[in-house]
DNA sequence: CCAATTGTTCAATAACTTTTGAACTAAGGA
DNA sequence: TCCTTAGTTCAAAAGTTATTGAACAATTGG
C-alpha cells in the first residue's frame, strides 16, 4: 500500500454516501465492481472527466475507504474495498451497484459489447 | 399533497446518496423509518438543527424524493417514501438505516429508553 | 379579534466541493 | 541520458451547499 487509506472501522457511513452521490464516482465504483478482482489503473476513467480531476475522485474514493490505491511503477492499482464494506455496511454496496446498473441515465465506463483485452 | 415531490420514477440515485451523505438528514430517515407508518412533524427534530436549517434539510429530503410533507393544519406530516424506494432501489434503504444503526458515533433523535406518548 | 404555534422564504454569509491548467515527480524504455 | 507515460500537486476560479436571522404566512385556540 502507498498512499493513506483509513482502516476499515475509520469508514464513515455519511462519507461513504456523498462520495457515491457524485455520477462520476458511481461509475468509477459501478466499473470496479464489474471487474472485480482485476485492478486498473487511472486510465480506464479519462472518458469520465479529466486526468487531474479524475485524480481528485480518485483519492476521495480512497480517503473515504471505498477503493484502495497501490502504487506499481508509475501506475496506480485501483480496487474496490468490497470486503471492508461489506463488512462495515452489509448490502450497501450491493443495493448501490444494483440501483445504479439499473439506470441508463447515468454516465458509465466500459459499457459497449466491445472489449479491449489488452 | 401539497409540496412538489418527484415522481418515484424520478427519483435520482446519486441525489439520492447525496441526500443521505448528511449526518442530520440521515438522523431524520433514521427516526422515520423506526417511527415507521406514524406521520411525524417537523418539531420532532428540533434537537437536529434549528427551525430554519431544519426547514433547508426537510425540503432536500422531499426533493430528492426521500420523503413526502403533507400539510395539515399548520403542520407538515412527514413519511418517508419506503415503498417508492424500495421498489425503485431495492435493499437500498434497508442497509443504509442498518448500517446508520450501527454507528453509534452519527447524530440521532428519540434514542432514549424514555418515549414520550403524546 | 388577538396571540401563539408551525413552519416557510429571503438574503447574506460561510464553508465546502468541483474543475481547471501549469508545473511537477517518478518509473521505464530507447 | 533523454523522452515518454502515468499520475500528483498546487493555486485559482467556479459552483454548490449549509447555516443564520429577520420577516413572513397560515392555522388554531382563547
Amino acid at each position: 500500500m502507498s498512499l493513506p487509506h483509513p482502516t476499515a472501522d475509520q469508514i464513515s457511513l455519511p462519507i461513504v454516501l456523498a462520495v457515491l452521490g457524485d455520477p462520476t464516482r458511481l461509475a468509477i465504483v459501478r466499473y470496479l465492481a464489474r471487474k472485480e478482482g482485476v485492478p486498473l489503473n487511472c486510465s480506464k476513467f479519462l472518458d469520465l472527466a479529466s486526468k487531474t480531476n479524475l485524480s481528485y475522485h480518485l483519492a476521495k474514493l480512497r480517503e473515504a475507504g471505498v477503493t484502495r490505491s497501490e502504487a506499481v511503477g508509475t501506475s496506480r492499482l485501483i480496487t474496490l474495498r468490497r470486503d471492508d464494506l461489506d463488512k462495515r455496511f452489509p448490502g450497501l454496496l450491493d443495493s448501490v451497484i444494483a440501483a445504479a446498473d439499473g439506470d441508463s441515465a447515468l454516465p458509465a465506463v466500459g459499457t459497449s459489447d466491445v472489449e479491449v483485452s489488452a
